[in-house]
DNA sequence: TCAACTATACCGTCTGGACGGTCCATTCAA
DNA sequence: TTGAATGGACCGTCCAGACGGTATAGTTGA
């Protein structure tokens, strides 16, 4: 079956939604178009179409598919937590900042952005199933046996960050990161 | 004058900008054509083209008026607050929490927002105006006097509440607002 | 002072191209 | 042989931008 999962092509099903992600993130929203997104899965404009019957659909599916990673990415990020109060706060902070154990690596992060941006270009409505997660996690956060506040700050610091790098408005440095780290960390442990 | 100021329309140039914004927030990025904006705007097309040559220079037009509006309210907002260290922090919550004061009021967030999503869809280089605002800010904020990492805490939280707002990912309660904005508030604080 | 000329501001039509989507022919596997 | 999967030509629409025209105000020169 490794050989299966390896050398078999992917279904066009999921060369597609690929071709998508990778579409988007080198040429942006604009450049997502049906011809480009046939030629870079190696589909025609036809095959493609089968599959997906109007570029809605298309972009819906490639939401579904972000959405249901987020959702595995994070119960993952969970489980690896010990329990006891702010666990789901500790992994958010790890999923953020990339650690180790459960990081997405730079490049998810960006697909994740250039996705978005192109579903909410085409109708804001495409992104309710990501938002569908994301309010779950807000809800789980809140119930993490943790100051309100806390959460809050944990959670729209973790989002903040991840718009700087969508927009790139500036660019934190490493040194920046790690401070903020340390500082949303000390939010979660000081016995007071 | 105060008559010059009032009664008579302003110039086309603005009546178009003005136009521009409106049309995004309400249309969103793909209602943005040029003859919808020569409509809103009251001008032919042509006369939209004589003022502003391709869409391209509209949108540079509206960001760069975008960058000055931010520029003026942020210096403004810091000269309310009194001096000391965590000056300019306390002028970012203020405007980010939309303290009476100086609050942008609300839809001046939403045409921030909206016009930022339609120039970046058409090339992200256009929002280098907004960019340069935004690093100086975020340098002010370093060399405020507070601790790196409560700066970059600030910084990313009240991002990330604007992107919340941006793509209604999730929508903060009032309860919300205040609990995160109390934590914030008193990061600053703290006589340690 | 008045006609000729120019500059500025604006208007409306046209076109070339891109893109989404339809339609039908073709291939191939079961 | 049948239907899923694919190919690719084609069409209608939409839009950015070009272009040529118009009107008004200012300038110049005789």
């Amino acid at each position: 079956m490794d050989a299966a999962a390896t050398t078999t092509p992917p279904d066009a099903r999921t060369r597609i939604l690929d071709a998508v992600e990778r579409l988007v993130v080198q040429k942006g929203v604009s450049g997502l178009t049906l011809e480009a997104a046939a030629r870079e899965a190696k589909v025609s404009k036809g095959g493609l179409l089968y599959h997906f019957g109007s570029k809605e659909a298309l972009l819906t599916g490639v939401m579904q598919r972000l959405a249901e990673m987020v959702t595995q990415d994070y119960e993952a990020g969970v489980a690896l937590q010990p329990d006891g109060p702010g666990r789901v706060a500790r992994a958010m902070l790890a999923w953020a900042f990339g650690e180790a154990d459960c990081s997405p690596g730079e490049d998810k992060h960006e697909r994740m952005a250039a996705v978005c941006l192109a579903a909410f270009h085409h109708d804001p409505v495409l992104l309710d199933p990501l938002r569908a997660v994301t309010e779950r996690m807000k809800a789980d956060l809140l119930a993490d046996g943790i100051p309100h506040g806390i959460a809050m700050t944990i959670q729209t610091a973790t989002d903040g960050l991840f718009m700087a790098h969508l927009f790139g408005m500036y660019r934190p440095t490493e040194a920046d990161i790690l401070a903020l780290r340390a500082t949303l960390v000390s939010l979660l442990e000081p016995p007071s």
